[in-house]
DNA sequence: ATGGTCGTTGGACGA
């Protein structure tokens, strides 16, 4: 059985306990991580080894950053931190082969405002993303794309989803972009076992949003069809989002029968 | 009870 989650931690630093907790409990093979907002020289790398862990990360400082944690035998290798012609200091990507698996690991752009310049730069990123994609998926057969890709891509991800119509992470411009991810031969693992709504994966710090269950689900774990062929299950962690200081978002895990 | 928090940083920005 392989297992595989990704995590938005917002500060590995703030974190790192969390982590080594939740790790520990669930035992993930893989563990994406976005919003380390750790520079690769202060990246905890000591304490996640001596966890059973080794790393790959790509970080910067204050914003952004993403890590791939793995128990696997087989080391990470053909490593990319970039989106291919793209520019961009910004550490958003992170993708390393272990053995015959690929696994994709991306903190795709908030946003800001439908309209901004941070908006387009989200749109311009998906597209890229979208371009490097289909042809990793011609290279490999088993490729998981996960990560926090804040859209939420239907109505049943969003707690209310009239007063959000429109709005960043659910408007129809970033929903087709995720529409073309899918239409690549990406498969969302959680509506392989899941169709009702009010199924999260993050809530607003403010007002609160986790008790009162006002979330989206916006971290995905995709798939190409031979990882959904053996997909058993996949499921939302709620357990850490209730935590003293938690991350506003859970972590999503999903296993594989291989 | 109709609700404005975090993290990084050292004032304001990003989410």
């Amino acid at each position: 059985m392989l297992r595989v989650a990704t995590w938005n931690v917002n500060s590995l630093k703030v974190r790192l306990q969390q982590v080594l907790e939740w790790s520990a409990t669930n035992k993930p093979d893989l563990l994406a991580l976005q919003e380390t907002k750790t520079m690769d020289e202060n990246f905890p790398l000591a304490e996640l080894e001596a966890a059973g862990y080794q790393a790959v990360f790509s970080g910067q400082k204050t914003y952004n950053g993403v890590a791939i944690l793995s128990r696997l035998e087989s080391r990470p290798s053909h490593i990319e931190t970039d989106l291919p012609f793209f520019q961009d200091p910004q550490r958003r990507v992170l993708a390393a082969s272990f053995g015959g698996l690929r696994f994709v690991n991306v903190y795709v752009p908030n946003g800001s405002d439908v309209g901004s310049e941070k908006f387009a730069y989200k749109l311009g990123w998906l597209e890229k993303l979208h371009d490097w994609l289909k042809k990793e998926l011609l290279r490999y057969e088993k490729l998981v794309l996960l990560g926090d890709f804040n859209i939420a891509p239907e109505d049943r991800d969003v707690y209310d989803a009239e007063a959000w119509q429109g709005s960043v992470l659910v408007s129809p411009s970033e929903r087709n972009a995720f529409r073309e991810l899918q239409k690549l031969g990406l498969y969302d693992c959680f509506r392989l076992f899941e169709d009702k709504p009010g199924n999260f994966s993050w809530w607003d710090y403010r007002a609160a949003a986790f008790r009162r269950n006002h979330g989206l689900r916006i971290d995905h774990i995709l798939v190409s069809q031979a990882l959904r062929d053996v997909c058993v299950s996949c499921r939302i962690d709620k357990q850490p989002r209730g935590l003293e200081r938690p991350s506003d978002h859970a972590p999503v895990m999903a296993e594989f029968a291989i």
